[in-house]
DNA sequence: CCAAAATCATGCTCAACGTCACATTTTTTT
DNA sequence: AAAAAAATGTGACGTTGAGCATGATTTTGG
């Protein structure tokens, strides 16, 4: 894409850089300065950023839209590790260490980047200590769900696989609804079953029967209301 | 324990703290300083150093021993999430973020700590930025192990998975041996259970069976001599 | 708004892992 | 060194999730 236009008041006006927590301990002059290093990318739903196995060169900041990072088997399944939106950012592992990339991030839908150099970047981090703060803040909160992802993959039900991805779903995408808490997946079936280490199959059984017990409500492909929050929490815990 | 005696020419003399990588962009008076610092603490095989759920106020670090970090799901079982050897620390994310601790923390042999007081620590920071760097290095590197981990368990076969943690500590505990290599597990089966989510059976089952196929030999329970290491890397890719 | 393509639901079958039981071996304790 | 305790190996069996196939539904693109 390379040249996409970013209709830009919402970045160098409104100091996009501001909303990005790994910034929030600059003062406006300094985010005024970090905005002129910042170049401005699109990309298409299924378009790559990142490639597995290739070095990363920039600090990828979402201003728009939402990735999936994921890993390749050789059998062509995927493994999804995590899903990045708006203020999210990655490729940081490439720029403190010098590694290449353990994943792919794909955009799940139009996405808008703001980009930082490496070089850039570790400038700031020297004049900046603060943002190394940040960082280390957000590397801690990944390793917590990581941890999380770890233990319900070993210790869980399937069932409780399923419900707990879409409790996280909840917290993170939904918006109140008369009858509960809508959410509007970011992942089809196969996506979620990725995103958890199953098939595209049992998730659609499992889903299927939360919905005969009337936890959940299926509305479309793209859209479930969560309609008794507490049984799924119940059924989340469930051990193996 | 509390009142254990470190015999500790290791420590003030050779300044243990050298040891350490997060540390090792210090100099000696640097260290010296840090040295007087530290509490010097033992634990007995099989007690807690830290306790999910409760807060921790100290940085831990292994001056010698092993210990393993776990959560318990409520039906008795346990996820086993980090392995600690001689030189980690851990308690970190509770001195950045003021958290309770996601997991506990248990001696699997006598094992000597060198404790850091989280307002020592917090200092140490400020004044060495350095160090903030090192531990995100750590924490990257956990975050790369705990990816793996996710993916092992997502999408590759059980025997897969057993492979891949024999893999593990034949790197990180395996001596050269006339015949291949020399590993001392770290865990029992029911341990290695623990850290891939299965049963205790299932991994004797496959362990078994690489001995049958010639790949390790076992020699008693707490050894294993990796005959073909070529065979066992062939069988951690296997997907499922 | 329609047609084509993609996604999803669901029934059936099979292999595999968990569970339970018990014998055996290894390790620890006295 | 003997006894007790803990850990391990292994068989039988049931459950369950994966794989495959197919029809239905939803989404997409013109």
């Amino acid at each position: 894409m390379g040249k996409m236009i970013c209709n830009c008041d919402s970045c160098h006006n409104k100091l996009c850089a501001r909303q990005i927590s790994i910034f929030s301990s600059l003062d406006d002059q300094q985010l005024m300065r970090i905005a002129d290093l910042i170049i401005h990318k699109g990309y298409k739903k299924g378009e790559l950023l990142i490639f597995e196995g290739e070095s990363v060169n920039s600090l990828f900041i979402i201003n728009k839209g939402q990735t999936k990072a994921f890993r390749n088997t050789q059998d062509g399944r995927e493994q999804i590790l995590y899903l990045f939106s708006e203020g999210d950012f990655f490729g940081e592992r490439s720029l403190l260490r010098d590694e290449v990339s353990n994943y792919s991030v794909e955009a799940l839908e139009e996405t808008h980047i703001c980009l930082i150099h490496k070089h850039d970047f570790q400038v700031l981090l020297k004049e900046h200590p603060d943002i190394a703060l940040k960082i280390m803040e957000e590397l801690c909160r990944r390793l917590d769900r990581l941890e999380n992802t770890v233990e319900t993959m070993g210790t869980r039900t399937v069932e409780a696989r399923v419900s707990s991805v879409l409790l996280e779903f909840a917290d993170k995408y939904g918006k109140p609804h008369p009858r509960g808490i809508m959410i509007e997946l970011p992942l089809s079936r196969e996506g979620i079953a990725n995103y958890i280490g199953l098939t595209r199959e049992t998730v659609s059984r499992k889903m299927s029967l939360l919905q005969d017990e009337g936890v959940i409500e299926m509305n479309g492909n793209k859209k479930v209301l969560l309609l008794d929050r507490s049984a799924l929490e119940r059924a989340a815990d469930r051990a193996s």
